[in-house]
DNA sequence: CCCCATTTTGGGAGCGCTCCCAATACCCTG
DNA sequence: CAGGGTATTGGGAGCGCTCCCAAAATGGGG
């Protein structure tokens, strides 16, 4: 008999349906891997074999063999409770699993909170256990980034952490969105238009910042430091930031929030401080989260293409694993914005 | 020399830390998998090699030796937009996050929108590439949880499907907790108490539901069906819902609403009415969402502690997979709302 | 029809670990 | 001090797959 070893249950082994198909491991295994090297002929009995069978491999026996484990990883600073608020996460693993679903690639998830698992994650890594890692919400002085160019591990960071970012990163136009927020508040007539950054050690709210002052100074606007108020993308810092702004300059007509969240803080103290919206103060937010929807009244925002950039990062890494390009530019995407206008401006 | 075969690179194997202690492989993966038969001396000495050589264990040997993957699925509808919404989905994450933490076990996360990757998980499953399943948000006609009762792969499932059900499952008590939101209208003076509904094929939905009427009639107040409007957990469905009740008793002077973001639609449709919050009408929604505490004024809710419902799930997938105690009942949490009471009661 | 290049194929040799059994060491009894 | 446990230990036999080399089949060309 060409029967390989019989067994009762269990699923059937590359071997089984290599037999059943009457042909070697060896050829089983080129056409379950689609390579070329195999007639036709071969090739559809072993097909035949498989769907009969209901054949899957074995991941594990396959990581094993060919030293890779099909599998990435999405780490997540737990910390980072900005980042599990809608709409980051889920659009992000959405994202990504959109661009997983035709691969084999498995999605891992992992929560980095304290230092403990801190070190774990560096040992998985370490060891190897995936090919490739997502790194959302780095810090600017978060070691992981260089721990895995060293261990020379695939890695795609979603925000790039300063201008000359060496790691693959996709990003969203952080200073255009916030440019067009301002242009647009511009173009309702305001003129005293201020702003509440995030923490500026982020690049992103530095990016903001950035294209806040490019509007002002394009519409020809007097730059104002006082004008700006940094905060922190707490709820409670958007309305400490408001309450200076008013101090320093009760005349301002419209604030420009780098965040929803803080937004909402700010909106508070306006409402305090009887300030009607938008017919006193005109606000704009940025990441049209499910507050601004709901915010009264409804906060314009500044929407980014979040679940694209999951699903861009995704490619990235997949790209990166299937072999750097190194001829290339380092492989950074940056994904347009889109200002959602509603009643607030 | 005791040494096993030398390798220039690459990550310390079993046998070369078994060398290193002057062991054997067997005694060394005893003392690694923290078996008791091992004597104190030879314990101290492969702990010491592994330190020395920084010994990870080799996942993907283990999986194949061992017929395990250490790895867990959580499952998730993707077509279910509503578990994707805050404040679920994080939550959850984080609590099963938590729960793994000081495991070996990793977290796969696996969307399945259409039917393809449908299959595609079933599929996995059956090649057994995990350990056990985490289904959240499943339906009561989705055929999932019959394969994996048949695969024997273990499995929790969040929100019971029904009342006998035969999965385990964790769940918030969205009786009580409905129960208490009506009982907290009626002690503020509120006689004519609607609600809306969620889609009531969802079990939790006719729990809640249950809790009202129980509610109600403890308050002696009269029930009536026209007080009662169904929905489906969409803003647009509870706005609706809202335009019914008020056609059809224009008198009722509160809403409990099964979801924060039906009571959105609701609040919506009651501002249009000129219908003052809390004065004319009192609302209370469930979920905590952030959507609550944004609203205007800010929503009172019932909360579920979702972040322990995703550690009691993994905490029961666990045992589950340790060895279920077949003798004993089928294990089903039931973990207790709380009412978090804000402006609009 | 033979010879050589090419394509296709079979299957040995691991990958690193767990399981398990036989072997050894150790420890009390009597 | 022998005898019979019991506590430890070593290492063979896989787990199912990929890699790779040598063997077999195939296809021209002369």
């Amino acid at each position: 008999m060409a029967a390989a070893r019989v067994r009762s249950g269990g699923r059937p082994t590359l071997e089984e349906v290599a037999a059943r198909a009457g042909v070697g491991r060896g050829t089983a295994s080129r056409v379950i891997n689609g390579s070329p090297r195999v007639s036709d002929a071969t090739r559809e009995a072993v097909e035949a074999a498989v769907a009969e069978l209901g054949y899957v491999p074995n991941r594990a026996a396959r990581a094993l063999a060919g030293n890779r484990t099909d599998a990435i990883a999405l780490v997540v600073p737990e910390p980072e409770t900005r980042f599990f608020a809608e709409p980051y996460f889920s659009a992000i693993v959405r994202g990504v699993g959109a661009a997983l679903a035709d691969t084999e690639m498995q999605l891992l998830l992992t929560l980095v909170g304290n230092d403990r698992e801190r070190r774990r994650l560096a040992q998985y890594l370490t060891a190897h256990r995936v090919d490739g890692v997502l790194l959302v919400a780095v810090h600017a002085d978060d070691p992981l980034p260089e721990l895995l160019e060293q261990l020379g591990m695939p890695c795609v960071i979603s925000g790039a952490r300063h201008a000359a970012e060496p790691l693959p990163s996709v990003d969203s136009d952080n200073f255009e969105g916030a440019r067009a927020a301002v242009e647009h508040l511009v173009s309702r007539g305001r003129r005293q238009v201020a702003t509440i950054t995030g923490r500026l050690e982020v690049y992103g709210a530095q990016r903001r910042l950035d294209g806040y002052r490019a509007a002002v100074s394009a519409a020809g606007l007097a730059p104002d430091e006082r004008l700006i108020a940094p905060a922190d993308f707490t709820e409670e810092g958007g309305a400490a930031a408001m309450r200076d702004l008013l101090a320093r300059r009760p005349d301002l007509d419209a604030v420009f929030v780098a965040s929803d969240v803080m937004a909402a803080g700010a909106r508070q103290v306006l409402r305090e401080a009887d300030r009607r919206i938008p017919e006193d103060v005109a606000l704009v937010g940025f990441d049209d989260s499910v507050v601004a929807r709901h915010m009264h009244p409804p906060l314009t925002s500044v929407r980014q293409p979040i679940e694209e950039m999951g699903r861009r990062m995704a490619q990235l890494l997949l790209d990166e694993i299937a072999g750097r390009t190194p001829g290339d530019e380092r492989p950074s995407v940056v994904l347009p914005t889109e200002l959602v206008v509603r009643d607030s401006s």
